[in-house]
DNA sequence: TATTGTATTATGTATGCACATAATATTTTG
DNA sequence: CAAAATATTATGTGCATACATAATACAATA
């Protein structure tokens, strides 16, 4: 035999590949099942399996038992955006971090926080506003809801030393999380604090999260001018 | 044994992430190696590795060689976003989509396109601007250039019947892709065209996608005001 | 003491085999 | 001929074993 041997699971995934993005295997088509790659490639099926299993999470084929295993139509690329913790986000960047507490209150939340978290406006939550710092300049404004019912505990953190959501991530188990992302116009205050013009397009993601069907936080985060999130497939 | 046996991949997975949840195993702390843990869950080592390796691509579990597994520090809850395509996208919400092609010409790049692509200005390509409309009501403003020299196959279709972006995705394979998110305020030609008051802020996308290393397109989608992307986790 | 070499260890991967499961194809039956 | 029962098939999973590899701990050496 010339042909070398394509006996790891991460050539096998290569060579499909190459065979997808060559079109020799076009959108739609079938290929070959198991274990005639198996033999074609000289290696055992269960790295042939391994090599598929992680072709079709990441979205390139798609396989069904008995029917058989088929190059996607659709190449819905996933992409996975990472939740950072804006400490870490900052450092990575190579910028110094600090942030500042604006307000820190024990009540009850507005009507469309309660709401939008399925609460009572009875119970009693931790209203956290912060901004957050890169290198001195204004990066990140937030406004956070804690239910303290669920997390008790976060009263007796000092969030001057840690932030309330890497406090909360460290801290709470979180199960389940809803994020949207938008553009916003800069309030009066939001430009004020972020050193932005009134008006000025800011980016805002809205994030609540929950532990098991037991609401933890709501959040909104105001980034600064010029912020870009960033991700690859 | 009262025990029920964790003999499945999947039970194992489930039982050490109730133990990760349920704070038993807390963050940062080694966990059992693989070896204990199949002892301890009557299987074998294999089928602890499978769910083991599941919870590190989630980025629950942190792993390496020798070193041992420890429950993740930062549970980088990774957020899984498809980019899907507009008009797939606008009748899911059960409106009805349309789109129209406000100019299409061949031309080489700007030199800013040019350069973002790692291309040479003297190449030849598509350059597509069009307006996509959900329920009759402007809903994204695209400006796309397509690499022709790659994707020669596309100076054919007819646009006004096919998305480029739909076309694309079923006719190029893309191995790679780059997407920023980020807030911009609308210019007085984005205003008019998507119906927003100037300085209105606008959701942008922009994206830029490869085929192994050759570049197939790049696109900005500019969505009108209001617009959210939403994920879970 | 600092550096280099060596042993140890936990995860990573490959293999052969067996059986499970889902989906299709085929045959039987009313 | 249609509906139900049955066979077939490709992927999915589990297990035992073996060896590979990376990272650490520890000993040997200069």
């Amino acid at each position: 035999m010339t042909v070398t041997e394509i006996n790891s699971w991460q050539s096998v995934k290569a060579e499909v590949m190459r065979r997808i993005i060559e079109r020799i295997w076009l959108p739609g088509d079938m290929i070959p099942n198991e274990i005639d790659l198996a033999e074609e490639f000289g290696c055992a099926r269960a790295t042939v399996n391994r090599a598929m299993r992680a072709l079709a999470e990441e979205g390139l084929l798609e396989r069904r038992r008995k029917a058989g295993t088929r190059v996607a139509l659709n190449p819905i690329r996933k992409a996975t955006l990472e939740i950072p913790i804006t400490r870490l986000e900052v450092e990575q960047r190579g910028w110094s971090w600090r942030h500042s507490i604006l307000e820190r209150s024990e009540t009850s939340p507005s009507v469309t926080v309660a709401s939008r978290l399925g609460l009572s406006v009875n119970v009693e939550m931790l209203h956290v506003r912060s901004l957050h710092y890169a290198d001195n300049h204004p990066f990140l404004y937030e406004d956070r809801w804690v239910n303290l019912s669920e997390v008790a505990a976060i009263r007796d953190v000092d969030l001057k030393e840690i932030d309330a959501n890497e406090w909360l991530v460290q801290n709470t188990p979180l199960t389940k999380g809803d994020i949207s992302f938008s553009a916003a116009n800069a309030t009066k205050q939001e430009a004020e604090l972020l050193q932005a013009t009134e008006g000025e397009a800011i980016f805002v993601i809205d994030r609540t999260t929950w532990n098991g069907d037991i609401p933890v936080t709501i959040v909104r985060l105001a980034y600064a001018p010029g912020y870009r999130m960033h991700t690859e497939i």
